[in-house]
DNA sequence: TCAACTCAGC
């Protein structure tokens, strides 16, 4: 017989018991919630065995599962001495978290007893893996179901944009609670579909702030912004995620005066926040702002770094971006991908060869080479940099390549005026089983119209309909109003501009111009010039060259009243400026002279000397590109200071001999430099590859690859 | 102690 005294001992060690029990279980779930695993199995382990809990089992194995430590968690499992629902259940989604779906499913058939949440783990799993018709059979064969099984199923058919068959399970549903509705408003936006989204919302007895935030964010990404601010406005509550889709909206509308005005009223400003400041000021030409915004960041992750390099990039702010991924460099930032690849468009339009081989190696190391996208970004670079061997041997690494890739090489070739090349690769492409597209038909066209093959060109325009089910664009017929006009074609171009089934724009009517000037055709010029006045008021180009039209046949009156006319108009002036890339450093040269430049000296009597050469050679200098110069180039200074000259003054000095110097320019080459360049080609025996506005030149004793046809 | 947890993002 027990004594009270004995009695009470008993139930007080029971209650000590229970409670050291639950203080470890708290400590292991404490550390185990926080990531600190290392913590919770010291606990676990120094509890003595008959104090450890089922509970603390379970949560240990969730957190090895949690750490993605499967194996260790599938250990452990093993050594528990008991096992509840629960324990099965860790098993299943542990198995799920780390992508192990068919061993979950092994579990889940081969445990003891299926309670809801092991039904619902495993639906989940699938939906997770993208294969929602198994969730929907094993969705359908469940015993019980509750309103979180439904709105896993109802998260699969939204996933899957099946927004009709969506809608039908959520009417289905005995109960919805907040996150279901929220689930199916959330679908609604995805697809645009707005108002029933809202109609949705306005029905809601209860909303969160989530609820508010999805409906917000959904007006603003479907551009109706203005509404999603009203709502915004009176929203009870606001969190984080609320503020930044209210922004997003804002600046990805280019609304940035707005945007500004919200950014300074947030409470918390996020790391994304500023990211998206960085790219809305900077896509919308405010690059300035931008770059404030960025240096007066605290903390920066590598989205900042690129979203800066990216607006660099892509307002042609070439040298600051190769700065800025210097700097990333530095202050050890780690490379990216989105960075990677803004870096090398970077090198490829600047034609920074060292820059991109750099680049390149760094791509490697890191194995980001392996991927198909990165290697036509690496394949353009490489044809941008006129290293069309380089751009070959990427190329050539890849047994099965994708369309793009196919188009990058082929675009190289044409815009080295290497058609046969380029068709070649077409032909290549066909027998690799891969569909050519619109943007290889622009390759292969533009090869044809580079290289003279009219006959050609207008055979695989007649095909791309027939046999490749590709319909032509806009695009396409300006490669086809070319490739006639360059051949001298130029009433068959005229004939074809009129037959087009969509209106012609700018591009075509340049193309035309371009061959009247060649082939001296002033009525269709006076045409041309017409409609691009109309398409493209401010640019000066067309009237420029229809003046120097005038003026090579002494029709000086015609040349004053243009010239009185492009006086009385305001027009965009881009100036002429061309580069080169010695020892990794770009060195810029605008028309004129070289001053600003630091060694201007050597670069001066480097040309006269050249000059006395040229002379010597027979060269005497085209007057007409003096008067007006085809892209409204500086024309107050004499040809000898163009900037092409002056780049290539420069890489005769610097770039050692038997390397090729590779001169960039922003405009199309005047046709005078062109002619110099051939013969200061010959006279130094130097390779000399300018690419300019269009395509590649290559100088070779005293010729140019594009047969001066450009 | 197990399932859903919906909204912003590159």
């Amino acid at each position: 017989m027990m004594g009270n005294h004995g009695r009470a001992t008993v139930l007080w060690s029971m209650l000590l018991q229970v409670r050291s029990q639950c203080s470890t279980a708290n400590a292991i779930a404490r550390y185990a919630r926080s990531g600190q695993l290392g913590h919770a199995r010291k606990v676990f382990d120094e509890t003595p065995l008959p104090l450890r809990t089922i509970s603390s089992w379970n949560t240990m194995v969730a957190a090895y599962f949690e750490a993605r430590q499967p194996h260790e968690a599938l250990f452990l499992f093993q050594r528990m001495p008991h096992r509840n629902t629960v324990s099965w259940n860790g098993l299943i989604s542990g198995h799920i978290k780390n992508g192990m779906l068919l061993e979950a499913r092994k579990v889940f058939d081969a445990m003891p007893d299926r309670n809801v949440v092991s039904w619902t783990s495993m639906v989940r799993g699938y939906v997770r893996n993208s294969d929602v018709a198994e969730a929907e059979r094993l969705f359908w064969q469940m015993p019980d179901k509750n309103v979180v099984s439904w709105t896993v199923m109802l998260g699969g058919l939204l996933q899957e944009a099946r927004i009709e068959d969506a809608r039908k399970l959520f009417d289905m549903m005995p109960e919805k609670d907040v996150v279901a509705v929220t689930n199916m408003i959330g679908g609604y936006c995805e697809e645009g579909r707005l108002d029933e989204a809202r109609e949705l919302f306005d029905q809601m007895p209860r909303r969160n702030v989530v609820t508010w935030t999805t409906m917000v964010s959904g007006y603003a990404r479907n551009g109706r912004v203005d509404v999603a601010r009203k709502l915004f406005e009176v929203m009870p509550e606001r969190n984080e995620v609320s503020w930044t889709a209210m922004l997003m909206g804002y600046t990805h509308s280019g609304r940035m005066r707005e945007a500004s005005k919200l950014f300074d009223m947030m409470p918390v400003k996020l790391v994304v926040d500023c990211n998206e400041m960085i790219m809305g000021f900077g896509l919308a030409g405010e690059v300035d702002k931008a770059r404030r915004v960025f240096e007066e960041m605290k903390d920066r992750d590598d989205g900042t770094w690129s979203a800066l390099i990216k607006v660099y990039e892509r307002k042609g702010y070439e040298l600051e971006a190769l700065g800025l991924f210097r700097r990333m460099q530095i202050e050890g930032v780690v490379l990216n991908f989105p960075s990677l690849i803004s870096v090398l468009s970077v090198c490829a339009s600047l034609a920074s060869l060292d820059h991109g081989r750099q680049v390149h190696t760094q791509l490697v190391r890191s194995e980001f080479d392996q991927d198909l996208y990165v290697a036509s970004v690496l394949i353009t670079m490489y044809v941008k940099c006129g290293d069309l061997v380089r751009a070959k041997r990427v190329f050539n690494r890849f047994p099965l390549k994708d369309v793009v890739m196919w188009n990058s090489m082929i675009t190289g070739y044409s815009q080295h005026g290497l058609g046969e090349e380029a068709l070649n690769v077409f032909y290549n492409m066909g027998s690799s089983g891969v569909q050519p597209d619109d943007v290889t038909f622009i390759g292969v066209l533009s090869a044809c119209s580079y290289s003279g093959k009219v006959k050609e060109g207008l055979e695989l325009f007649e095909s791309m309909k027939c046999k490749y089910q590709v319909e032509p664009r806009l695009e396409h017929y300006a490669c086809l109003v070319d490739l006639l006009g360059r051949a001298g074609q130029v009433n068959d171009a005229m004939k074809l501009i009129q037959k087009m089934p969509m209106e012609p724009d700018a591009i075509v009517w340049g193309a035309l111009l371009g061959a009247c000037r060649t082939h001296m055709n002033l009525d269709l010029a006076e045409i041309s010039v017409d409609k691009l006045a109309q398409l493209e008021p401010k640019n000066a180009g067309p009237l420029v060259l229809l003046s120097n039209m005038y003026a090579s046949r002494g029709r000086w009156k015609d040349v004053e009243v243009l010239r009185k006319k492009m006086k009385s108009r305001s027009f965009m002036k881009l100036p002429g400026c061309s580069w080169i890339e010695v020892e990794k450093k770009v060195h810029m040269f605008t028309g004129g002279d070289s001053k600003g430049h630091p060694e201007q000296p050597i670069i001066m009597k480097m040309l006269e000397k050249l000059g006395g050469l040229l002379r010597e050679a027979g060269y005497c200098p085209d007057g007409s590109f003096v008067l007006h110069d085809v892209d409204e180039e500086e024309k107050t200074h004499s040809l000898g200071y163009h900037s092409e000259k002056l780049a290539v003054a420069y890489g005769l000095l610097k770039v050692p001999e038997g390397m090729p110097i590779r001169v960039m320019k922003n405009l199309r080459v005047c046709g005078d430099c062109h002619s110099a360049i051939k013969l200061i080609a010959k006279v130094t025996g130097r390779e000399i590859i300018l690419r300019d506005a269009n395509r590649f030149h290559h100088f070779k004793d005293g010729y140019c690859s594009c047969k001066d046809y450009w």
